[in-house]
DNA sequence: CCTCCATATGTTATTATATAACAGTCACAC
DNA sequence: GTGTGACTGTTATATAATAACATATGGAGG
């Protein structure tokens, strides 16, 4: 629930709660945690920002688990359908989710100097987004909110983000 | 100011309307309003909806306007530098700016039934997502809010929207 | 007038992102 | 043991975007 942010944190903590959160799921579900998708969340979570399909499928084909983007695609699919990672469009990139098992609306927060992303929340059915769907008769059902800006630490930076 | 949204109007005045508004910017602002870029702001007025870099090219280069992909491109990235058009992250797609002159952070709610594409407002320093960024210490500069859902006609028809 | 410079366009080639289509594998239900 | 569905492997291709360089064009200043 927390924006966690860009604050410096023991990635080895929140890879293996995520790893745990969604092996739970999975086994609640009924849902294959096959080596290939549960390897492409771990390595998600070890790179820790937005990573294009292809620099994951370089991993993967580096560990023999598959050469062709369809293995990354097919993986990257049915984490982002079963939430535990998303797609950033505006980088056409993946991260992984950082808001292990809660239904949520994710908001992205993306520095535009070094590329970290920050998870937050969002809630578009309310404010005005929700003010002019429902104006309109539309009806919502997925949204995606990307805000570009910088960081803490490079707005610190007295230089511009080159 | 208003969601505009999906309710049918005159194309016509939309047209003229916006091209009047862009001349007047770019007078007022000594942009360099060429014909390539002319066209393809007429182009997304005409086609009133999301439209793909390609799709435009198509067009441009059946009018002796530009045959190479960056010739689109150039022309796509001046409106949207200039506020005339916006791109639709979520479907790599182009669409002309409902909202003349007024400076604003759009909000944009595609149908996923026919594509259709309305342009609202947004206020993303607002909210939920303004209280994480302040939280987070990060500085939003501009935002993507996309919302995909059902519009009002394709709500009404029974059947799934295919 | 002419040359320099900035801006815009034209063109070739390439990179990056994503999916279609079909073949093989494997576990499990019947 | 065999059919069925889910997953993976592979080839090929579609779609989106940009790098790099060549060629106008149109003033500003000498």
């Amino acid at each position: 629930m927390d924006p966690l942010g860009f604050a410096p944190h023991d990635h080895r903590d929140c890879k293996r709660e995520a790893m745990a959160a969604a092996e739970a799921h999975c086994a609640r579900h009924r849902l294959n945690f096959t080596p290939v998708r549960r390897r492409v969340l771990e390595i998600l979570l070890e790179g820790h920002r937005a990573m294009g399909a292809y620099e994951i499928l370089d991993t993967l084909r580096a560990e023999g688990l598959g050469a062709q983007p369809p293995v990354a695609y097919r993986a990257l699919d049915f984490l982002v359908s079963n939430g535990f990672a998303h797609k950033i469009e505006r980088l056409n990139a993946f991260i992984a989710c950082t808001h292990p098992a809660a239904a949520h609306t994710p908001a992205f927060l993306i520095c535009r100097g070094c590329n970290a992303v920050a998870e937050a929340q969002a809630e578009p059915t309310r404010g005005m987004l929700g003010a002019a769907a429902k104006a309109a008769g539309f009806e919502i059902e997925q949204a995606v909110v990307e805000a570009v800006g910088r960081c803490p630490r490079c707005r610190a930076e007295a230089a511009p983000c080159r």
